[in-house]
RNA sequence: GGGCGAAUAGCUCAGUUGGGAGAGCAUCGGCCUUACAAGCCGAGGGUCACAGGUUCGAGCCCUGUUUCGCCCACCA
């Protein structure tokens, strides 16, 4: 905690947010409470990779998510916001690789084990330099607590996981085509292939006919993979190629004679309607080769080399061998014709590398039992979404969903716990490695090589992180957690994933609310990318406005169902914000440094204090309903909104200067409730906006009058019905209605504004001119206006500037100040404006059906407008030949 | 090809049982008024993409059109 001192001018964030900081890691203010009795409140981290570096995702997702923590934290709920880092797999491994490349060495050189202490250290020296950098956002973890996807905790859990599933027979082994990564050596997940229009070429190949007397022209983009054909496709129905069935194709260079089968994927339109079938090297030929049981020849190895059944090709690397078999077929006649052709090539997310499908064997988790489960939480409203636009996205996905591969040929991983037996076959899954062969007694068992799919660990992340399969208190406590918060891209990769094994091992949902956010692209709705060079970097911008500003700054702009476009000027708006709130506590400190705290009492029952201050309690308990309901909906730009709105242009815009002079003047008893009232709105605001900006806040907390402590662990206001006064929010709006009003006739008419003046009011309404003449000395004070009138009824003098202002006629005296002309364009605006207004509000009265069916309080609202109107119009007609006399 | 979303002030965007068109920035005018010139006061600015429909009443609900964006599946 700080020694109190007198704020500043300007608010200076970088010392400040460190300095609290490390007060809130000294003070342990984040560690997670778990009492009895209390509401749970829980989120776990969507881990980042070991490997990653803060980009602007990161920091709206992690604003949001420490936003609701610091929420629930003052609200007294048991809170706990569980960090972590995810292994990541193929990416570290590479960025590992990558190292050793610089020692001209290959992890095969330094061999599994030692590549694996290689990556260890690696984490130690250089992983996680993003939790360092999420703690200069302000994020408010449980440190403590931090996990690793690859820690000894969550690697048990991995593996308890691994064989219930293979036990329930939902986790198998089998032979199937899969992306491959011919230079990671590994297999791909479905969505872990990228696929961008790529320019190609389109090869017509000619393929003879087995008896010699025809041609059927196929087309491919990979020539090459013609040496692995073992069929010919064609629709059943297609006329053109009635009775090839029975005579079969002779495949040019090897001269194997392949069938023609019938099969409806083939598209009758597309090029020639005869699909030369591949099934070892492409997803849809497998499954055509599997409903004619097809050989499947596979021509490749790992690497993507062309292998022993290329035949002569055998050697040559997958591109080059597609020149040669091109140049091949054209010499040899079989090549029809080449055209330009954009498709969508795969390509390995982690590596760009141009995916091979191809067959091998892999593990897999059977997911349809588990996704209909998934499916069936979130139908119940088990689990919601937010925003709900996202159902029927999930819903399509989770029915078209295929069985997971969640084998990985990379080292670096959780090593699938399955060892065959050497001398029997027996397969063996098991949470301890085995010594010898439960059916045989052999000990020659070999492990797997292949380790799990990054996301497989990820998957288990909100139980593995509370201790599962330990039956832990937090999991008690915590599980399931309140809500996940993360971005759309990923809602498949991990959190349907996360949905189906929290709802199959815990029996339980991971979370009751999803919120997706959106992806945070620049200021003219482009994806940030470093090619375009339009990145925003959240440690420069932070580094430029403050943690703080650009926290408010996301949250402004984190709105349900739009993609949010990052404009550095409105962190920039931010800034002057929480410079602003500085100033009003720097103006609070100035009168209220020696005052007794307990001044602050007076707000506690403000049904005898005078209506500025009943006015201003109202609004902040308008205030308070708003940001909770806000903050209770995910509403996040309604929270930044209402602050911000309520701060600057009714706290400081109004209620500060109001009370101005009553701060400075004599009344004991005024300037004791201004100072109270001040102070108690003062200390809501800076609790409400806590959770945003914690950094400006916790700052100026501790220099306020009184005993202060962490402003993290005071709660968060509650609406109070004392202070809700629809009386008062009445009579302010009239009064500060009359206080404008006087303002712009001294503007339009360039009264200097230290320059003193006379104004008059024609008010028929004793009640209003009551409250009107009790705060004239206010009304006079901002308005710089000596001598305020007040008149039941009376005639405008022709030379005063003019306002029409809730049926009351506010009028300064000008003496020839008045700009004739300019007044008179004004008031024919207006006149037409007003015209046809009352033309809309009259229509609309004398429309019987209108009558008949709106409810009632709208027409008698309709009416009253209409007066209103009516008045305006005979108001303006008055100006009008008052102004047209002094021409 | 299927699905989803967006179109409101010059710019970026709010706007939920259908009844008042709004904010910030920018612009223009005036102010160093003792918390803040990182500020204060005031002003101007919109055919709510287009065309229909439902309704007493539509930015909001329905249909169609145009433009833009995203997701999924990719016809080899």
């Amino acid at each position: 905690m700080s020694e109190k001192y007198d704020l500043p001018k300007a608010y200076e964030f970088g010392e400040v947010e460190k300095r609290w900081y490390d007060y809130w890691m000294e003070h342990k203010t984040f560690a997670a409470t778990m009492e009895e009795g209390k509401e749970s409140f829980s989120i776990v981290i969507p881990p980042p990779n070991v490997t990653g570096v803060l980009h602007i995702g990161h920091a709206l997702n992690n604003t949001l998510q420490d936003l609701l923590i610091r929420y629930h934290r003052m609200k007294g709920d048991n809170t706990l916001w569980v960090p972590g880092t995810d292994h990541a797999g193929i990416a570290t491994q590479n960025v590992v690789e990558r190292q050793l490349a610089t020692e001209n060495k290959t992890r095969h050189d330094l061999g599994r084990e030692k590549f694996i202490e290689r990556v260890w250290e690696w984490r130690e020296e250089k992983g996680g330099a993003i939790i360092n950098q999420l703690k200069r956002m302000g994020a408010s973890c449980d440190w403590d607590r931090e996990r690793f996807t690859m820690d000894e905790g969550l690697s048990t859990a991995v593996r308890e996981v691994f064989v219930r599933l293979f036990n329930e027979g939902l986790i198998y082994k089998g032979d199937y085509i899969v992306n491959w990564c011919p230079r990671c050596h590994t297999a791909l997940a479905d969505d872990e292939v990228e696929h961008d229009p790529t320019d190609g070429k389109l090869y017509h190949l000619r393929y003879p006919y087995a008896d010699g007397k025809g041609v059927v022209i196929v087309a491919t983009t990979r020539p090459e993979t013609m040496l692995g054909d073992t069929a010919v496709a064609v629709h059943p129905e297609d006329e053109r190629y009635r009775g090839l069935h029975d005579i079969g194709i002779k495949l040019p260079l090897t001269g194997r004679i392949i069938p023609v089968v019938l099969d409806h994927h083939v598209e009758r339109e597309f090029g020639t309607g005869a699909l030369k079938v591949t099934p070892a090297h492409d997803r849809d030929d497998y499954e055509i080769g599997l409903r004619h049981d097809l050989e499947r020849i596979k021509i490749m190895d790992d690497h993507g080399v062309m292998n022993e059944n290329a035949g002569s090709y055998a050697g040559l690397d997958r591109f080059a061998c597609r020149k040669q078999i091109v140049k091949d077929l054209e010499e040899q006649g079989y090549l029809e014709k080449i055209e330009d052709y954009q498709h969508a090539v795969g390509k390995c997310y982690r590596c760009a590398t141009v995916v091979e499908p191809t067959t091998s064997k892999q593990w897999f988790v059977s997911v349809r039992p588990l996704a209909d489960k998934a499916v069936q939480a979130v139908r119940d409203e088990r689990i919601k979404i937010y925003p709900n636009t996202w159902y029927n996205t999930f819903y399509s996905w989770m029915d078209n969903i295929r069985d997971w591969c969640i084998s990985r040929q990379i080292w670096w991983g959780h090593r699938i716990p399955a060892w065959t037996c050497q001398d029997c076959g027996e397969l063996i899954v098991a949470t301890t490695d085995p010594d010898v062969c439960s059916k045989c007694g052999s000990s020659s068992l070999s492990q797997e090589t292949d380790v799990l799919d990054t996301w497989f660990s990820s998957a288990l992340w909100p139980f593995s992180t509370l201790g599962w399969p330990e039956q832990t208190k937090e999991l008690q406590t915590f599980y399931p957690t309140s809500v996940l918060i993360t971005s759309f891209d990923i809602l498949f990769f991990w959190v349907a994933r996360m949905m189906m094994m929290g709802l199959h091992l815990m029996d339980e949902v991971p979370f009751h609310d999803v919120y997706l956010h959106a992806l945070v692209r620049d200021k003219h709705g482009k994806k940030m990318s470093k090619s375009t060079g339009n990145v925003i970097d959240p440690l420069v911008t932070i580094g430029q406005y403050g943690t703080d500003a650009f926290r408010f700054t996301l949250t402004a702009f984190a709105a349900q169902g739009r993609e949010i476009r990052m404009d550095e000027e409105r962190v920039e708006g931010y800034r002057r914000f929480i410079n602003k709130l500085w100033n009003a506590a720097r103006f609070a400190q100035m009168h209220i440094k020696d005052s007794d705290p307990s001044i602050i009492r007076v707000a506690d029952d403000p049904s005898a204090l005078p209506l500025h201050h009943r006015w201003i309690l109202s609004r902040t308990n308008e205030t308070i309903r708003r940001v909770r309901a806000a903050m209770d909906g995910y509403n996040f730009n309604d929270i930044a909104s209402s602050l911000y709105q309520f701060t600057w242009h009714e706290f400081c815009d109004w209620y500060l200067e109001w009370i101005k002079a009553e701060l400075y003047g004599d009344d004991d008893q005024a300037r004791q409730n201004g100072r109270g009232v001040l102070l108690c709105v003062l200390e809501n605001i800076l609790k409400m906006m806590h959770p945003i900006t914690p950094f400006v806040t916790e700052e100026i907390w501790n220099q306020l009058p009184g005993e202060r402590g962490t402003i993290m662990l005071e709660s968060f206001p509650d609406e109070s019905p004392a202070w809700q006064d629809a009386e008062a929010d009445n009579s302010m709006d009239l009064l500060m209605g009359v206080i404008s009003a006087i303002r712009t006739i001294r503007s339009e008419a360039d009264v200097h504004p230290t320059a003193k003046i006379q104004a008059s009011i024609i008010c028929p309404n004793k009640e209003e001119q009551e409250l009107i003449r009790s705060f004239a000395g206010a009304i006079g004070g901002m308005t710089r206006t000596e001598h305020l009138e007040i008149m039941d009824s009376g005639v405008v003098p022709d030379d005063a500037g003019y306002v029409l202002v809730d049926g009351m006629e506010v009028f300064v005296p000008l003496k020839g100040l008045i700009d004739v002309q300019g007044e008179l364009e004004k008031l024919d605006r207006e006149h037409k404006k007003i015209d046809k207004e009352l033309m809309r509000v009259v229509g609309k009265l004398r429309n019987e059906k209108f009558l008949k069916n709106a409810p009632e309080a709208v027409v008698q609202k309709e009416k009253g407008k209409q007066k209103e109107l009516e008045t305006r119009l005979a108001k303006n007609a008055e100006s009008v030949a008052r102004l047209r006399k002094l021409q």
